[in-house]
DNA sequence: GCGACAG
DNA sequence: ATCTTGTCGC
């Protein structure tokens, strides 16, 4: 899958933390929070990335899904070190090129991103998913298991109970109950989506775990090739 | 000034 | 993120 075919949006690595600041806030008014995007998608992409030896080795990971089977279609890793250092709110710089060189591996061109951190709901408005769902063009949603920013009441205890989360007076995504008598996940628009549709597609994802599918799968991946990585000898140069 | 802080 | 066994509960 070409990331570069809409090349409206190119990543652009930044040189430090105000850089990467201000890269956030320009990008931010590009991003389509109304969507309403694929209401019954054929394939559904997760990603997620793993660490080792002390956060300096990282393998990122593409699963593609069937989204009615769940069933995973194609995949792709990417193993490499990070390229930033963890700042919250500049989370995406340290995970992106890998989780776009993977992409880039993948076969068929998923309808839907489902990334491991939060889209709208941030600091700046442009988590994770934001980028990623400008750079790659597709619609993208964001699931963080634990929030970022924004405070909720609630939501109820059976699944698919949810509750707006605000932050400085803006709905920035919601707090929904994906399994019953577990934590909920926090959900919010990543690109190309409406939230509401993305609530639904996170339902859809999740039959019985707390976690989409997507996000399962594309996580079980990446420890595999990071486990592989690191026993074959963890030399990037010479692999 | 003092915490909080996606993965 | 990662380090990590058993254990409480459905």
């Amino acid at each position: 899958m070409s990331v570069d075919e809409d090349p409206a949006v190119p990543y652009v690595p930044p040189a430090d933390a105000t850089e990467a600041r201000r890269v956030q806030e320009e990008l931010r008014s590009r991003v389509d929070l109304v969507g309403p995007g694929p209401a019954a998608p054929a394939t559904v992409a997760g990603l997620d990335v793993a660490y080792a030896q002390d956060g300096v080795l990282l393998a990122a990971a593409v699963t593609v899904l069937d989204a009615v089977s769940l069933a995973v279609v194609d995949e792709a890793v990417c193993v490499g070190r990070p390229a930033f250092p963890y700042v919250p709110g500049l989370f995406a710089f340290r995970e992106m090129p890998a989780l776009l060189a993977a992409l880039d591996r993948l076969t068929v061109r998923p309808e839907l991103l489902v990334c491991d951190g939060h889209g709208l709901a941030h600091p700046r408005r442009f988590g994770l998913a934001c980028h990623l769902g400008l750079v790659t063009g597709l619609p993208a949603i964001g699931v963080g298991k634990t929030p970022l920013v924004g405070s909720w009441t609630g939501p109820g205890p059976e699944r698919g109970d949810s509750a707006d989360l605000c932050d400085e007076g803006d709905v920035v995504g919601r707090v929904l109950r994906t399994r019953e008598g577990v934590r909920p996940v926090f959900v919010s628009v990543g690109h190309r989506m409406g939230l509401d549709n993305a609530v639904e597609r996170v339902l859809a994802l999740t039959p019985r775990y707390r976690l989409p599918e997507t996000t399962r799968t594309a996580d079980q991946l990446c420890r595999r090739a990071l486990a592989s990585a690191v026993v074959s000898g963890g030399d990037l140069d010479r692999r």
